[in-house]
DNA sequence: ATACTATATGCGGAAATGTGCATATAATCA
DNA sequence: TGATTATATGCACATTTCCGCATATAGTAT
């Protein structure tokens, strides 16, 4: 029960739902995630561990970078069937798209490449 | 975006799932989910109000009484899918079960026959 | 070493949430 | 009619949530 409760908070916030939709389409680092919603910095920061927390995603290292991705193996069974709902959601959604369109400007332009 | 979230908020919090999952098994009567989930009776309107307005269930007033049920053509699709979800989740959650115990004790000696 | 970059986090404030208590509403009963 | 029962709701309060701002931390570059 704790569990399900803690999946459905992470996913009861729309900025969450948008982050995890990005994270589907590919992992990214923090900065990524900014730019693809357009949020700040902390912003991007705390949502990005609640929904390691509730076990949705879990995060490495990377040089300079902590980069997010899906937690296949997570512990919490729930948070692995609400990712796979959320996967199939929204397709047509504005918001969604136009964060999709940011990332991959980011992805494109940005500063990923520095320093690998 | 709007539906999704108002669906999860409405099962971030352990009241409301717990009354889902009692909706889940039969409808009820405001008093007879208070009387499962051994809670006051505003608190077990207004969860069910929340739970209504997301779409997860519906009310009929039956004399003196309203009935609650899962709402089966729901117009948010989200909604369905979560609770069906929900069908097959906690199945051996402690609290759940005695939630059940004391719904089926509830509608045993309850008034609900009384004005049928 | 210093400077710089990316990320996490403490703090404060505005807003939202969950609840109990009391009261309003609505249907039924006598 | 008035009394009773079931439910909804206004209000107040404590708690939590979400965010921005500033700062701390950690790795990298020079």
């Amino acid at each position: 029960m704790r569990n399900l409760v803690k999946a459905f908070r992470a996913l009861s916030c729309e900025t969450r739902i948008r982050i995890l939709k990005v994270l589907l389409e590919r992992e990214c680092c923090v900065c990524e995630i900014m730019q693809a919603l357009d949020i700040s910095q902390s912003r991007a920061s705390r949502n990005l561990g609640i929904l390691e927390d509730a076990g949705f995603i879990k995060s490495r290292r990377e040089g300079l970078w902590i980069v997010y991705s899906i937690d296949e193996q997570t512990m919490n069974k729930y948070a692995a069937s609400l990712a796979e709902m959320l996967r199939g959601s929204l397709a047509n959604g504005e918001i969604i798209y136009q964060d999709r369109e940011r990332l991959s400007h980011a992805v494109r332009i940005g500063p990923r490449a520095i320093h690998k």
